[in-house]
DNA sequence: TTTCATT
């Protein structure tokens, strides 16, 4: 009896998922050890290739001839959304041989580029094969001029160097950094001690930075933190990429989030995003992405909804729709926004002056208010016309004075961003009487000052797109008067 | 000043 290698149960495992892909040619029976002929092997070491850079338009059959001169293709994969189906834009390659992956590798990684690409085609091991974050350096601070020889010539000297790529735009400029890779971690270190602020580069703004590449996880929570960011100007976008793409984005950003959280947790920062996120599908006629554990989609509190129309403006009532700050007093907001995967929420009971639980409040009472809109403004499709109010000002402490206003926000817009706070009684945007334009700044009255301060609490210092809130009590008519 | 994507 004969006994299989372990190449060839490797083989007759994955032969019968490639024949399913119709990537094995004219293979129409089940595998049989005794026949295996017939089943395309690989070598033990074979590598398996990652192919970037492939224009969305071609799939494995168009595919297969460009890398077929290379050899016998053991399997090939275009990556795809697990729910859309769409065409991620790169690829798994494995040869039969070893040295085909090589020789391809060498023949066309960053040789060529694809019709329709701005970057050049990527051939090279895929990370299952090396896992090589730890060993990738981030270079920051380089001259925009500096191109990936020189920064090889920076880097030479402390190993051997796998991959070196200079950070460009779709113009082709150089962002001013830069991801070197050696082929080992010690080597790595070597150049960050040498490196890391040892000069600095004519024309950049500080020393040198060499230091490791984020991790997946670490990219994931900045591009959280940028989406957050973002969404204040959300929904232009969503109509930019048109619906298709606003339902891939969705479907792609809730992945994302979902997987953040270890063990399937998600902050309640998080859960806020994905909800604001399928919301924002919903509200583009598009099925929410399907996830849920969003906290705040239960009952809606009666709001008054702004108009329909603003939704499809980009003076959006959702323009609001950031996340509060956990910590007000600038106290590293951002770093605590995504606590979760870092920090664990804490167990015991928080005091009402935790800044945790007060952002957790906050949240909740944010999350309300995508979903409540949702549901009125596919109810009334015109929506009751916003009853304009007269302006009142509070009692001394329950009025605030908000500086760094995104430019479409109007006085609509900043009751909203308040009114989880308490009863705002008046909410005022300054207006450029000449160009009719927001001035950036405005003022929030309550009805009584622990609103206020709650308000103050939560909103001073909350991130929109690239600015942050200030929020502080009004200044009395008489203070500041020195005679 | 952290990529374009890694089943």
């Amino acid at each position: 009896m004969a006994t299989l290698t372990n190449g060839q149960v490797d083989a007759a495992v994955h032969g019968g998922a490639a024949s399913t892909n119709g990537l094995v040619n004219g293979i129409s029976h089940t595998h049989s050890p005794a026949s295996c002929a017939t089943i395309p092997m690989k070598d033990h070491d074979a590598i398996k290739l990652f192919i970037g850079q492939i224009p969305r338009n071609l799939d494995e059959k168009d595919l297969r001839p460009l890398f077929e001169e290379f050899g016998k293709i053991y399997e090939l994969t275009v990556l795809k959304d697990r729910f859309t189906g769409m065409h991620k834009g790169c690829a798994f390659l494995t040869y039969c041989a070893r040295e085909s992956a090589l020789k391809a590798q060498n023949a066309l990684h960053e040789q060529k580029t694809l019709p329709g690409m701005n970057r050049p085609i990527q051939v090279k091991p895929a990370d299952s094969e090396s896992r090589g974050e730890d060993r990738k350096l981030f270079v920051g601070m380089l001259n925009k001029q500096q191109c990936e020889d020189d920064v090889r010539r920076l880097f030479e000297s402390f190993g051997s160097i796998e991959e070196c790529t200079i950070l460009r735009g779709p113009d082709g400029n150089s962002k001013g950094c830069a991801f070197v890779k050696y082929s080992t971690h010690a080597e790595a270190q070597a150049a960050i001690s040498a490196l890391h602020g040892s000069q600095t580069m004519p024309g950049a703004s500080s020393s040198l930075v060499v230091k490791f590449a984020d991790t997946d996880k670490e990219r994931t929570i900045r591009r959280m933190q940028q989406m957050a960011g973002q969404m204040g100007i959300f929904n232009p976008m969503a109509l930019q990429f048109g619906a298709y793409g606003a339902y891939a984005q969705v479907q792609q950003q809730a992945a994302l989030m979902a997987s953040v959280g270890q063990g399937g947790y998600l902050s309640p920062m998080a859960a806020f995003a994905a909800a604001q996120m399928q919301h924002m599908a919903t509200i583009n006629g598009l099925p929410g992405a399907p996830m849920t554990p969003t906290s705040g989609g239960s009952t809606p509190p009666g709001i008054t909804a702004p108009t329909v129309t603003s939704i499809q403006s980009p003076i959006s009532v959702n323009g609001f729709t950031g996340l509060p700050p956990p910590q007000a007093n600038g106290q590293a907001p951002a770093e605590a926004m995504f606590t979760n995967g870092i920090h664990p929420y804490p167990a015991q009971s928080p005091t009402a002056a935790d800044p945790l639980q007060q952002a957790y409040a906050g949240v909740q009472q944010y999350a309300a208010f995508p979903a409540a809109y949702g549901q009125i403004s596919q109810a009334f499709p015109q929506p009751p016309p916003i009853i304009p109010q007269q302006q009142r000002e509070g009692p001394e402490g329950c009025n605030l004075f908000i500086y760094h206003l995104p430019q479409e926000f109007g006085d609509g817009e900043l009751m909203q961003m308040f009114l989880p706070f308490g009863n705002v009684i008046s909410s005022k945007v300054f207006v450029d009487r000449a160009t009719n334009q927001s001035k950036c700044f405005g003022f929030v009255s309550f009805d009584n000052p622990g609103s206020a301060q709650a308000a103050i609490q939560s909103m001073n210092g909350f991130q929109i797109g690239m600015k942050r809130l200030k929020v502080q009590l009004k200044r009395p008519k008489d203070a500041n008067r020195p005679y």
